[in-house]
DNA sequence: AACTTTCACATACCTCGGGTATGTGAGTAC
DNA sequence: GTACTCACATACCCGAGGTATGTGAAAGTT
């Protein structure tokens, strides 16, 4: 039996999705050239041209899908604990390791900022794994773990500390450079906790 | 009297550099056409290419020139504490408003690592700033202030936060931001130092 | 001082790749 | 069964990076 239209659209556009994203992971946005892609799936750039509006746009559709199954591991990382501490500990270090994959670096990390724009970027990045982090931020604060402040700069702050952690790690030859990077956000992470003899130590003349 | 020969090379050449590093900042890597950059300077596109190898080339040099002055104005910043602690603050500090100029967004944050690819941007912004934190952290090791550790991650980590810190807080709207994140980075580092209770509230099965 | 060489530019051209305009033939709807 | 839709193919445009080659004036050489 033929395949009905809808089903052959829908399985040219994965088809595309698919070849591109190697592709983009590959060789990075600049070096991948769209007719490429859509002769490797077996059509012509026209046809690629009617699934997707611009080169940009195979891009951006790619970083959603990835963003999206990025944001999914984190969370299920983080849920497999009950106390919201190490939620967000497991969910950072999900994280690292899911950024091993050059499709994540590559794609999301490196390229997308770019290419996508800072802006649209950081909404996707929000949209999927960033909100993570914010949200458990917003449970820590709010069970007093750790002191009450704007989440926004801190989720900022924490959310670039690992992009970069995540890249450095990728060209790292040192086996101990994972271990060590856990370990050092630890020491971030259990710095911003609560308490009491704070004061003492750094009176908030800030 | 004529410029000497070499006189002239070199204006040419800071002439080039200058218009480069304007549209570069302005419009990002990807839409500044060469041969305009060259035009804007009274010379074609030929000319231009007879001091720099490529478009990259070019890009190249003004980020080696927009780093060499953030690092400077980072060690300024610093150097004009004396306690180590408040060196490696004022460093920070100085970074966050340092990194308001698009100029630096735009070239060193943003378009450098894709452009340059990621190890060369590290080595740059390495050479350029990095090493000025990493020496900072080093120094406090060394003093006891923070735990001993291994200073990569940690510069990594600090480095990340505070580059996307930047860009988020170029496009914030909210006037309070910068003071927000100067506090939550604070938090950050004061988390870092050392303390005797530290191995009651995280002991170290890390 | 004439002669040669160098070199900072200009001119002209090539190529590749993103994007578009326009078919076409097999499903789909009435 | 006829008209329409739409998933593709074909053919073309053009902008931009890069190169090959020319040229004239400054800079060495004798």
């Amino acid at each position: 039996m033929a395949p009905t239209r809808a089903e052959q659209r829908a399985a040219t556009r994965r088809a595309l999705l698919d070849e591109a994203r190697r592709r983009f992971a590959a060789d990075g946005y600049h070096d991948v050239v769209f007719a490429e892609v859509a002769h490797a799936v077996r059509v012509t750039k026209g046809a690629a041209y009617h699934h997707f509006a611009s080169k940009t746009g195979l891009f951006r559709a790619v970083v959603a899908e990835v963003q999206a199954e990025l944001g999914e591991r984190v969370a299920a990382a983080a849920q497999r604990h009950d106390d919201p501490w190490e939620q967000l500990r497991a969910g950072c270090r999900a994280f690292l390791s899911a950024a091993a994959d050059p499709t994540v670096r590559r794609i999301v990390l490196l390229d997308a900022p770019t290419v996508l724009g800072w802006h649209e970027w950081r909404a996707m990045d929000e949209a999927a794994s960033a909100r993570h982090l914010a949200e458990a931020l917003e449970t820590l604060m709010a069970a007093g773990t750790i002191p009450d402040q704007p989440v926004a700069p801190l989720t900022r702050l924490l959310s670039g500390a690992m992009n970069e952690a995540a890249l450095w790690l990728a060209q790292s030859t040192d086996p101990q450079a994972l271990a060590q990077t856990e370990r050092a956000l630890d020491h971030l992470l259990t710095g911003l906790r609560a308490r009491p003899a704070e004061e003492l130590i750094a009176p908030r003349e800030w």
